[in-house]
DNA sequence: CGGCACCTTGAACTTTATCAACCCCGGTGG
DNA sequence: CCACCGGGGTTGATAAAGTTCAAGGTGCCG
């Protein structure tokens, strides 16, 4: 058992427990890793997609533009995550994929996953749970850019990323850094970034969020996790795989 | 091979060819058909979740309500579709799911469905893409909810019901019956149901829709399409799964 | 020290929501 | 067979939320 564990083995044992081969398995994924600069195209909108990543260190988003220009930012990826499960049913990329911050990442072709199914039971079932985990993480983000107002849309993204990030590095405390521009905000939460900058400082009015630069500070979790209408349920449970009986 | 096939085997071998033990083993989760009448709530949101079903007939929907009392509708389910599949990394119901028309369904354990991930590698990888294509609907719909305006929202959505509809059933022609009201139009597209209703007048006006109670007619489906900023290829590719080499 | 990217603020405007009245139509009971 | 009832759809007036444009500020990096 190596010393340091991939990303992608944390996140995958918060489903279940994994055996030493499954471990491998995984880990073999990471076979190739990549080091990119900040705002580095991974792939993009249109191209064939044939492969997956894993995204080792930094952050990364995907991306969706539309005919008039405006852009809707789908996934914002973290230490961990997979990226590019969703277009497994479609032949070419449905969004473009950018690194945000600098980052590891490391690319395999399609059939290594179709490959794990016939290895693992296991692992396919936790593949699984990864994918429609990341399923209702975009129906939260649905719910908010349909039916909540700014400030609480805004509230709710940051009590998800406070969630996603605690779950990786735990005594995380109340603060953290979000290396995102209002702009980029903006287009996650279908706003524009002037609101976006407005909503913010509504927000600090009324003592939810602290934000100096790219850190944010929370005063106090229960009062935003209330305005937001948070509930963590949605991130998935933790070894909800197990053998039966 | 029945001559009566059901909706879900139809559906599944759009993505690939399907061996007699396969469609065997899908039949077999049909196996408790119950009829439902309309507005019948299947599960309720928060209860414990350890079943999936499938849809056989009729139409139904998922939603969740916010504190507020509003309410975003996630997914339309039509016959041959899958329920539920989002909630497999999560023990307890994230939305409530509800008949909209009279429906067949079929309820079935969690565990069913791992069971055949151990049987059928073929049919692991067609469940796959059948999460991932439902994952890139709501993405659609996210694109939908955070960018487009009302008009176009309306639009892409009646482009996609056309669309997958037309996938069970070949000449469908331009004109299709939507039993939905305008409330749950708005709820779907996060708007007010007012608002759905100028809308519509206004897509009428610019001859792109017209509708008589739950009646729709597209009179010309390439300005709809335009209009739409639709895009077909989020609904998966034929045939996408083939054996290797 | 200067420049540039990003953030902030203000004012005017657009889109959508809300409220309320009305209408249309289908179903029911007299 | 007709009058009434009720739910959903339509319309208008008004309000709220968010956008756009433009100008100015702030802080970081060379």
């Amino acid at each position: 058992m190596s010393a340091t564990r991939s990303c992608m083995v944390r996140q995958f044992q918060y489903y279940a427990d994994l055996s030493e081969a499954d471990i491998e398995l995984l880990d073999s994924l990471e076979y190739s890793p990549e080091k990119l600069p900040p705002e580095r195209v991974v792939w993009r909108e249109g191209g064939s997609a044939n492969e997956l990543a894993v995204l080792s260190e930094g952050w990364a988003c995907s991306y969706y533009t539309l005919e008039d220009g405006s852009r809707l930012i789908l996934d914002i990826y973290l230490p961990g995550d997979v990226i590019g499960l969703r277009e497994f049913a479609t032949s070419e990329h449905l969004a473009t994929v950018e690194t945000i911050t600098e980052c590891t990442l490391c690319r395999f072709p399609h059939h290594h996953l179709t490959d794990i199914f016939a290895k693992s039971f296991r692992l396919t079932r936790v593949f699984f749970a990864v994918a429609t985990t990341q399923q209702s993480i975009l129906v939260e983000r649905m719910i908010n850019l349909g039916r909540r107002k700014a400030s609480s849309r805004i509230a709710h993204f940051l009590c998800e990323m406070h969630a996603r990030l605690g779950r990786m590095n735990e005594h995380m405390g109340n603060q953290f850094r979000l290396p995102l521009s209002q702009e980029m905000l903006a287009d996650i939460m279908g706003l524009s970034s002037v609101h976006v900058s407005r909503t913010f400082s509504q927000l600090y009015d009324d003592h939810l969020v602290e934000r100096s630069r790219h850190n944010i500070r929370i005063p106090d979790m229960d009062r935003l996790i209330e305005h937001a209408g948070f509930s963590n349920s949605y991130l998935g449970r933790q070894s909800i795989i197990r053998d039966r009986a």
